[in-house]
DNA sequence: GTCATCATGTAAGCCGTTACATGATTGC
DNA sequence: GCAATCATGTAACGGCTTACATGATGAC
């Protein structure tokens, strides 16, 4: 898990552990806590992979005021914070860059079906980086989810499985209608994406028309980005 | 968390290892899958703790048939298993029975706030089990369920604290509205609760109606177990 | 100069996993 | 006697946590 927000993050720009401590705890907050503990080590793991590397950038001077230099983090949150005019530049700090290799160990990554637990953060954390998958393997990260999905739907009504008390009966449908409502919303999200690649489909080549009947919805996704910000 | 699941099955009867991890597998599998590696290194520390016990019940002959011999799971196995007829004593296996300490361990573990990840499963895990809790436990462990999922709301609220894609939002989205259902899920728990509380309350001694009426309490637990089954 | 914050790291431990080793009992 | 299953355990490891240690920088 924690390799995945850490590229993903890092799919952005570069940047340093603290730094992407503190977004992981801003931005993901709500899925996890991540502590310096395991995200260091996973910074010196993920270098000895290749997956990333350090960004060897000097004390970069800060340009102008909107510098678009390699630690942009930095600049942003300066500019958040307010206060700060903009000084960069401390020597002890090692920002990190994805590498090509990372890149593709990122799209591994969130492909993968993991076998330990915790399978509905894993995925709540792949979906919040998924932007950055090629449409077909989003597609595709969208699809395992619903199998998973479904199947867990089936195996809860063949088998009952569970105490017999009415505390237990209760978690169990509470937890299918849980379930069914992941199921539909998963499905949802198929169909958006399938009614995007549709129409990026026909206003590029307009000759593939084909296989699945998709159809005509053009309204929901057209805005991918900070519209509605 | 296993801890919570072993004792919460021996409260039912003792029973040993293997059947353990097959009962933990059947009952409480869509929550969870645990391994020996795991389970016998926990029961040695319950025994240590001295919340569990072996049972030193030497073979233990096959009385009638439907016999009440400790060992029971084992009749009850074989009854399901259908084609044995009864024939329990094995030699190496040790039965383990729930002390007056691991009773103790048991009401602590439910009400305990874990401090790490995976509140979810954890507070279904407790639930349940919950059926063996006295109600104002149980009552204090659906509150305290309940403020979590207020306060979580509360906090996505006041902070939106995510990434800015469509695929972020909508997770943030999809969440709140789960969070909503839970905790609306929880309420109507808490409410069934209060009214059997009344119920048993107003039929019991009617001069009680001050600071919890203690443990008078004769009907929710007679049909605990298999009424509606 | 000192304090808050920024920044990187190590050590110990928890709680679980998989894989492996071992042996008893029963059915055929 | 042989295989399936019952039954108990160990070893190595994984990933994460907390607590601790260390030091640089900037504000005052």
């Amino acid at each position: 898990m924690l390799e995945i927000a850490v590229l993903g993050l890092l799919k952005d720009q570069p940047l340093h552990g603290y730094e992407l401590k503190k977004r992981l705890s801003e931005t993901l907050g709500f899925l996890w806590g991540v502590s310096y503990g395991s995200l260091y080590p996973a910074l010196r793991r993920l270098e000895r992979e290749g997956a990333i590397e350090v960004v060897t950038q000097p004390v970069e001077p800060p340009r102008s005021f909107a510098g678009t230099g390699s630690l942009k983090g930095d600049l942003a949150a300066a500019r958040r914070a307010g206060a700060r005019p903009a000084r960069p530049s401390r020597r002890t700090r090692k920002a990190y860059r994805i590498t090509e290799l990372g890149e593709r160990r990122f799209e591994e990554l969130l492909l993968a079906d993991d076998p330990h637990g915790d399978e509905e953060r894993t995925f709540a954390l792949k979906l919040a980086f998924c932007a950055h998958l090629p449409a077909p393997a989003r597609l595709e990260l969208l699809e395992r989810r619903r199998i998973t999905l479904v199947s867990r739907l089936d195996r809860s009504r063949r088998t009952p499985g569970t105490r017999d008390d009415r505390y237990s009966r209760a978690l169990v449908e509470h937890r299918t209608r849980s379930t069914q409502r992941d199921l539909e919303w998963v499905e949802e999200l198929i169909d958006a994406e399938r009614a995007s690649d549709a129409r990026v489909a026909s206003t590029e080549t307009d000759s593939s028309s084909r296989a699945t009947p998709v159809d005509v919805r053009s309204q929901p996704q057209v805005q991918e980005e900070g519209v509605t910000r």
